[in-house]
DNA sequence: GCCGTTTTCGGCCCGACTGTTTTCAGTCG
């Protein structure tokens, strides 16, 4: 098993946790933690890095991670963070993880209660012992039982970029197997959800189940083998993936796929369709009467029932099975998209240039590109100050003058500040060619409270686009307040786009508020809130939600020509 | 640990908010 940037990454920002804890130089710590993000950004994986010497080149990258980036490739791990394993309870680095506990709490809490594991914690927690700790409270005590919860809640559940990951890593695994021709992961990762529970794989197999199911049991590193009947096994492996996989001759695949792809409730509208034409669509087969009729694939399984195909990420039982009687939308695809809006560059928090990003946007066959790094408020991310934008755009003409790649367009992701306005001066605003307004503080507001301040930055002629709007974190935290059906109002009848930021953690707005906002008139975007050239590929988990809000490309304002995207946004400054 | 047309040593890291306080430490983005 070869490792990969997520797994470099990993290991650096646990070696930073243990020194933290350790109590070592921050910026020893810092070094790390920037080194963690800098790796998941490169192109290529880690093996290639060392081969290539391609760490000598990056700024952040030094001995020190070299010599763990090379431990992990050669040995599977890492002799340092081992090291730091025998110096630091591992509960207490998990306890970083609770949000509010940072390294002084945690040690707190270490020294004084003796506690080393989350289990004690909550005990602590519910008793009253850390709310009597000295800058402890009720509300922190509070805090950390709901946090302890939500990380909970994140065991069971990954991200779909995670989770789509190790779907297609094991389905490569099955693909060895003698007699099996294909592995198709479905379930959730099929269906595109932003969350997912288990994994589900449908093995296509030239043998009898019973056979193939037998040879799973028997690859290295399966754990646990059970829950199985003759074409169906539950599988899990040493590392602690799960996944439910399901065998399938060849003729039945189109049932197996469907039942196997979900949802519930598509498939129950599904089931009382094919009721009302004289079918019985059971577990593994569709039968007329006790007719056996074979389903090489989905679609011959919706066209028997008289309905268009239905795209996995539209079944959820919301009116597609209707709508496929008649019609179905054509759904966007990536390929519709004109341009890569909301990349961060190396100007702010981003790793690459202007001239990278060109460069790579136009190779990946984009028209253009909207640069827009965040604005002077935000500091911690290396806000751009006035001087600092007057620099970009000057690189920016100079980028688009040279002509190689894809046109790029001067943006900046603006700070809605608390009471809905934006940190810059009208003059400057009016220079960039866009503008997306972000929420990225002052998250615990009341709903009346932040309703009215997202409203207000409508107002503001320069604003072309809300960025990730309910400002919610998959899995670490809830979207805040907000009434969203206002927005919506406001958005379409000002004439302001609604984004779907692509980052696999935010995934904002959700898709089932999509569709709302969709029928409410609103224009979306997506954008791929890239922070590194591997970032731009973000920009397909957002056409994934966009998919999943019934959109087409006509919905959508950065698969439109770059002419009428910068219109969009001038109408607004000319009204 | 990383970096360097000021230094191979000595800097690097900002501001707002929260919950705890009675003037501020700790956390977070």
């Amino acid at each position: 098993m070869s490792v990969d940037r997520a797994t470099v990454a990993r290991v650096l920002d646990q070696i930073a946790s243990h020194l933290e804890l350790k109590g070592d130089n921050p910026f020893k710590v810092r070094a790390f933690r920037m080194g963690a993000r800098t790796v998941v950004g490169l192109a290529g994986e880690p093996g290639q890095w060392l081969e290539e010497g391609t760490l000598d080149q990056i700024s952040g990258i030094g001995a020190g991670i070299q010599a763990v980036v090379r431990d992990l490739v050669l040995a599977g791990r890492s002799t340092a963070l081992d090291e730091l394993r025998e110096q630091v309870p591992p509960g207490l680095v998990e306890m970083l993880r609770i949000s509010g506990l940072g390294v002084a709490k945690v040690r707190q809490i270490h020294e004084r209660l003796q506690i080393e594991s989350i289990p004690d914690l909550e005990a602590a927690a519910r008793d009253g012992r850390l709310a009597a700790l000295p800058g402890f409270g009720p509300k922190t005590a509070d805090n950390v039982l709901k946090s302890v919860a939500r990380l909970r809640q994140a065991t069971s559940f990954r991200l779909m970029h995670h989770a789509a990951d190790e779907a297609h890593q094991l389905a490569a695994g099955f693909e060895r197997l003698v007699g099996v021709t294909r592995a198709i992961p479905a379930g959730d990762v099929r269906r595109g959800l932003e969350l997912v529970g288990d994994l589900v794989m449908v093995l296509v197999a030239e043998r009898p189940a019973e056979d193939v199911l037998r040879d799973i049991a028997k690859l290295p590193g399966v754990d646990e083998f059970g829950g199985h009947d003759e074409r169906r096994a539950t599988v899990r492996f040493a590392g602690g993936e799960s996944v439910q996989v399901i065998v399938t001759p060849p003729p039945n695949l189109g049932v197996v796929l469907l039942q196997a792809t979900g949802s519930a409730a598509h498939l129950q509208d599904l089931a009382e369709t094919a009721a009302a034409a004289g079918y019985t669509l059971s577990g593994a087969a569709l039968w007329k009467g006790s007719e056996f009729v074979p389903t090489p694939d989905e679609t011959t399984v919706y066209r028997i029932l008289g309905l268009e195909p239905v795209p996995p990420e539209l079944r959820e039982g919301r009116g597609e099975i209707d709508a496929a009687r008649t019609r179905l939308p054509a759904l966007i695809v990536r390929d519709d998209l004109q341009g890569l809006i909301h990349c961060h560059t190396s100007y702010s928090d981003g790793s690459s240039s202007v001239r990278d990003l060109a460069r790579i946007c136009g190779e990946a066959g984009y028209r253009y590109v909207g640069v827009t790094d965040h604005s002077g408020t935000a500091a911690y991310v290396g806000g751009l100050t006035e001087d600092d934008i007057r620099a970009q755009w000057r690189d920016i003409d100079d980028t688009n003058a040279a002509g190689a790649g894809a046109r790029v367009l001067k943006g900046i992701e603006a700070d809605i500040l608390a009471d809905g306005w934006l940190g810059f001066s009208d003059p400057l605003l009016d220079g960039f060619d866009f503008v997306i307004a972000s929420v990225h503080n002052r998250f615990e507001m009341n709903r009346d409270q932040m309703t009215e301040r997202i409203l207000r930055v409508m107002d503001h002629p320069a604003v072309t686009i809300l960025g990730h709007l309910t400002g919610r974190l998959l899995l670490s935290r809830d979207p805040y307040q907000l009434d969203t059906d206002r927005v919506f109002a406001k958005a379409a009848q000002t004439g302001v786009a609604i984004e779907i930021n692509a980052d696999p953690q935010r995934l904002d707005l959700d898709w089932r508020l999509v569709r709302v906002a969709k029928e409410a008139g609103v224009t979306i975007s997506i954008g791929a809130d890239a922070h590194s050239a591997a970032g731009l590929d973000n920009v397909n988990y957002g056409v994934t939600m966009a998919r999943k809000g019934w959109l087409t490309a006509a919905d959508v304002l950065n698969a439109r020509p770059v002419e009428d995207f910068l219109a969009f946004a001038r109408r607004r400054r000319q009204a």
